[in-house]
DNA sequence: TGTACATCAGTGAACGCGCGTTCACTGATGTAC
DNA sequence: TGTACATCAGTGAACGCGCGTTCACTGATGTAC
């Protein structure tokens, strides 16, 4: 009522036209948005509009839509790496190599799912820009140690050859087997009928599965 | 050049406003366009023009386009009841029922991906309006035999059971682990990495997939 | 140290798109008497 | 068998929406001499 229109300046005081940092301010609006909605949420005026950038603006860091789609991607498959890996480091140690092997393939799974349902908008979104693996191994899409999710599940399968688990002569083509399964069960849990589960009932029915991949491989 | 402007009546004289059955013609082009281009290409106002019928006239028929989208996946789920069916019939009988029942069990999973493979865009449709298992049992959903794709997993998973290769106390939940693995596969195959297998590669990591569950279960 | 100039990172306005949906309507059909 | 009237299944025009993207622009920054 008593306030004349004032430009809205509020705190930080705009001196420059320069933002400093829009493509990362852009990255980090896209991934917010995937986080919330899933790729389809992923919008780039809405990127700006979070950025506090004309609409426009954008244009100087992606050539379109499908570009910062493509960044937003890698970084949500990078976060599925970093889930992973958390998962396999909680894994208490054992002298037992064969023990070990099969803890370290599961906790792929485990870990897996486990980020599905804590951040299923992520999770959509990893899948979302289709490759034919050409980016498996692409450094953007990498956790901490340095490796994409495909990669975590590839040495995964190796230590089970290694530890003479998993004979080598099924070992080609069992990443697809693996993780088949474990992406199917995820798509349940998020987007089909298994929506509805407790986290009781989530992790019962995902160690189920993870078991029957390991004996079934 | 020669042609005045003449009303666009070609062959079929228009003598009345009826369409006749605009409600079944919606719901066909529906699945056509499900076909051609998944769930998002349901658009109601391309329905109406493929019905030759005026933009509106859909509302006669059906609330919105999600009402529209809801029957064009029950219609979609009964035809991946069909394609499973299909798998079941074309299995030579043998007098040993403990492989008839495995024979049966991989023909839901095989028929299931077959199906994803030919009409990928039906079967992204037919899991494209997320239920609880609610519509698990309707008839629009059915196939020939009257039942629909869920329960056809059951039956065979009870067919298992019956031939004593499943134990009782595993057969509980089983759906689901049956259930994603070949999802898994199937999405794999029609939108991810696995896209561009050829028919051969494809149909060898289905039988390796399948026997996984078969025997891991 | 100063200056001319190219480049860079933003702005504001506008575009066309196709969609779902609503409005007021109209002519054909079915029904009660 | 005829007639009044309700209902039904369409029409045509318009709406608002939010989007991606393009245009011509401008002020700040960096660089060569």
């Amino acid at each position: 009522m008593g306030e004349t229109a004032a430009p809205e300046v509020v705190g930080t005081t705009r001196s420059t036209y320069r933002h400093g940092d829009l493509e990362r301010a852009l990255l980090q609006a896209g991934l917010e948005m995937a986080r919330e909605g899933g790729p389809g949420a992923v919008v780039l005026r809405e990127a700006t509009r979070r950025a506090g950038v004309s609409a426009n603006a954008a244009y100087r860091h992606y050539a379109d839509r499908a570009a910062l789609l493509g960044v937003v991607c890698d970084a949500a498959q990078a976060a599925l790496a970093t889930a992973i890996e958390a998962e396999q480091q909680a894994l208490p140690t054992t002298g037992d190599a064969v023990a070990n092997a099969h803890a370290r393939f599961r906790a792929v799974g485990t870990g897996y799912i486990r980020f599905a349902r804590a951040e299923p908008g992520l999770f959509r979104t990893a899948f979302s820009v289709p490759d034919n693996l050409e980016r498996r191994g692409a450094p953007t899409r990498a956790g901490p140690s340095g490796l994409t999710p495909f990669q975590l599940l590839e040495a995964a399968l190796d230590g089970l050859v290694e530890a003479g688990v998993l004979p080598a002569a099924r070992r080609p083509g069992s990443e697809f087997l693996a993780w088949s399964a474990v992406h199917g069960l995820a798509t349940l849990l998020i987007d089909g009928p298994l929506r509805a589960a407790t986290g009781q009932q989530a992790d019962g029915i995902t160690d189920r599965l993870v078991a029957m991949v390991d004996q079934g491989l």
